[in-house]
DNA sequence: AATCCAAGCAACCGCTCCAAG
DNA sequence: ACTTGGAGCGGTTGCTTGGAT
């Protein structure tokens, strides 16, 4: 192991066994561990993760209880697929924020740093690489703008009105009632006292679903909105058209995307059309390819004459 | 049925930051 | 001011699984 300093090394001693003796265990953590661990926290709560290790009488260093812990153990952890909202949301708030996994993570409840960046990893990168383009590049961040958010966002739209049947059970078998049973997305960052109320919030007409994150708002509580709705070239007809309902029962938003028109993507500067020439020829390539974007129905790509209707 | 291979994900690693002593 | 341990972050690895051949 290279060291870069005497302090990581003494750090690295640390993040194991003070005993030698004792062989630590790695890789998969077995049933009986993690009802150890379980037990364990229940009793004592969670916290210093080394002699936790050690009290709890599992043969692993505090990170890897640690980790096991907050991944998968912890019970409000989501598990399944991430939602058409979720996925959104990653969109946006990676623009944003970049690689801030745990930042982007406080903002979906229930889902871990992990397993958003490995989304990210096992979706988008996978496509940029298919692309042979460095996955932060223009390129990649024009094909979220301009192709993914659209295709989200259509697909949420079929969702909501298949939701609409009562015959119809869309994502994770909830109660195909309205739209306001899609996945909550619960106000996530915390609010600092200069921010806005939930209730203003509410009231402002011009929620879009850029407000989907406390820091869409300003210094003093003012939506920070067509800035950032330009910023991600989403027409501002389809902002303008995506709704909001507030559930002061457990302070969070439900997206209501019934309203918006799909098909202003398909005007002037968001064209597919215009979207596949010129600078994204290595796109267009791939749009009309039968062997790629095949992994998850949302990441397919259609042919462009299928594509949104032109 | 057996083998191969790629995708997905759990877990690990190196590092930094921060608070306490 | 310095040391130390705990906590957390982002990148990477490698195992498992499922589909293709």
């Amino acid at each position: 192991m290279i060291m870069s300093d005497n302090r990581t090394l003494i750090k690295s001693i640390g993040d194991s066994y003070e005993d030698p003796s004792i062989e630590l265990r790695r890789g998969p953590w077995t049933l009986e561990e993690d009802n150890l661990l379980i037990h364990y926290i229940n009793c004592n709560g969670e916290g210093r993760w080394n002699s936790l290790a050690k009290c709890a009488g599992l043969k692993r260093t505090g990170k890897s209880c640690r980790l096991r812990w907050l991944n998968y153990l912890k019970p409000d952890i989501k598990r399944g697929d991430l939602t058409l909202q979720e996925q959104l949301l990653i969109f946006e708030l990676h623009s944003k924020w970049g690689n801030r996994w745990s930042k982007i993570a406080e903002c979906l409840p229930g889902r871990t740093d992990n397993e958003i960046k490995n989304y990210w990893r096992t979706r988008v990168q996978k496509q940029a690489r298919q692309l042979n383009v460095d996955s932060n590049s223009n390129k990649v961040m024009e094909a979220i703008r301009r192709f993914w958010i659209p295709r989200l966002l259509e697909k949420m739209k079929q969702n909501s009105s298949l939701m609409s049947s009562p015959s119809v059970d869309i994502q994770n078998s909830k109660p195909s009632s309205l739209l306001t049973n899609t996945a909550p997305l619960k106000s996530p960052c915390p609010k600092s006292s200069n921010q806005v109320n939930t209730s203003d919030l509410h009231r402002e007409k011009s929620s879009t679903w850029s407000n989907l994150n406390w820091d869409s708002l300003d210094s003093v509580g003012n939506l920070k909105l067509p800035e950032y709705a330009e910023n991600l070239c989403i027409p501002a007809q389809i902002c303008d058209n995506i709704a909001y309902e507030h559930s002061a029962q457990d302070d969070c938003y439900n997206m209501d995307i019934t309203s918006y028109e799909i098909s202003a993507f398909g005007s002037k500067d968001t064209s597919m059309s215009e979207f596949q020439v010129a600078e994204f020829d290595c796109f267009s390539e791939h749009l009309t390819s039968s062997t790629s974007w095949n992994t998850d129905e949302l990441w397919e790509f259609r042919k462009p004459d299928q594509e949104l209707g032109v």
